[in-house]
DNA sequence: GTCGACTATATAACTCTTTACATAGCCGGG
DNA sequence: CCCGGCTATGTAAAGAGTTATATAGTCGAC
């Protein structure tokens, strides 16, 4: 149920589907995508209940441009999504319900494959998170308590990355370490027997 | 496209589609949840592609239930989708969007009362995790690293559930004492212009 | 001059997911 | 005896989301 707000929310200032796309693809992104062919046919929903208005643009690099923008009751909607208080409860993980099963994968090496490549992954996404921490630190000097709020929201989500792709990783290698003690445990177990 | 994957995960021993959604209400719940009307034609879809088998049962309490379970070729696809890594890259957090275009919302009593409501959130999810977590712990004195294979790798779930929502925790902690901070300084500013 | 990359919008087909509804047997309480 | 609650299976309708495809203009490279 968020794409709609979400695209209310972009829409503070006018843009086409394609403008949006390209957004999303900048920080957004990390929890939450969605491709033009969901993002036109939101747009033309959200147009018919009066939340958007739009007009049709010549483009200078292509064929025309359909603009939306944010109408009043548009503007209602959106705040009234954010007043309606945090929309948590049904985050769907499923490398969580892979772990869960793991233990019907006999071979250990598979299940250690398993925990390496989620090691990385969330490693390389925690350092590309560092990374866009420096840049922001480096292009203004108010960052990160003194931006304009605008600004300031969207640290606070960069900083929930920071803080959770750091316990991912640790998480990982706890597992990883885990399962090597239980192979060795399990090892010297046939040695002795 | 993990739903299918999970019931055949959960579907090692025979079930229907009843008992599954029951199965689900308890430790899965918290990374994965679906509801009966997509369990059963989902398992129907298996039962068509020949990945899972069935059978009407009698019931003492009730209408017949339709028993599944996995066929070879189930247990196969089952296996592969775990040896095929960690299906990770799609995860959508909607208060994060909500935090996201927080800064649209000019009242900073809202977007406290925000935080507060998504710290209380992932406390009362903390708390039940620690009940599980001791709870667990004393049922079996094998607790955590030398239980079975089946229930190690669910103690990693909830593992992981400890680790990420005391991060959380900690996060909205820090996201309140910031926006407090600012309001202050606001305060302060205006107080001195 | 045509080919590929980018801009730009859109539909089709399919699966996934939620909410609501329909049906029906069993059981215990009032 | 009927009602509510639990067991049990399902369909309908609508929206969410992905992948593939169609169309078409601009621009630069070769």
């Amino acid at each position: 149920m968020s794409l709609p707000h979400i695209l209310l929310g972009m829409l503070k200032e006018p843009a086409s589907g394609y403008d949006l796309k390209k957004r999303f693809g900048q920080s957004l992104a990390h929890f939450w995508r969605a491709e033009l062919s969901q993002i036109y046919p939101t747009l033309k929903r959200l147009e018919e209940r009066s939340l958007l208005d739009t007009r049709l643009e010549p483009s200078d690099k292509g064929p025309d441009r359909r603009v939306y923008w944010r109408t009043a009751a548009g503007t209602k909607e959106f705040r009234d999504w954010l007043i309606g208080g945090p929309d948590v409860g049904h985050e769907r993980i499923a490398h969580l319900t892979q772990t869960f099963f793991l233990g019907q994968l006999d071979d250990h090496e598979q299940t250690l494959a398993f925990f390496a490549e989620t090691k990385r992954y969330f490693e390389n996404w925690l350092d590309e998170a560092k990374a866009v921490d420096a840049q922001w630190r480096r292009d203004d000097p108010r960052y990160p308590d003194a931006l304009p709020d605008e600004a300031f929201y969207m640290q606070l989500t960069l900083r929930n990355g920071l803080i959770k792709l750091a316990a991912q990783v640790s998480w990982c290698e706890e597992c990883i370490a885990r399962i090597k003690a239980r192979v060795e445990a399990q090892e010297d177990a046939v040695g002795s027997s």
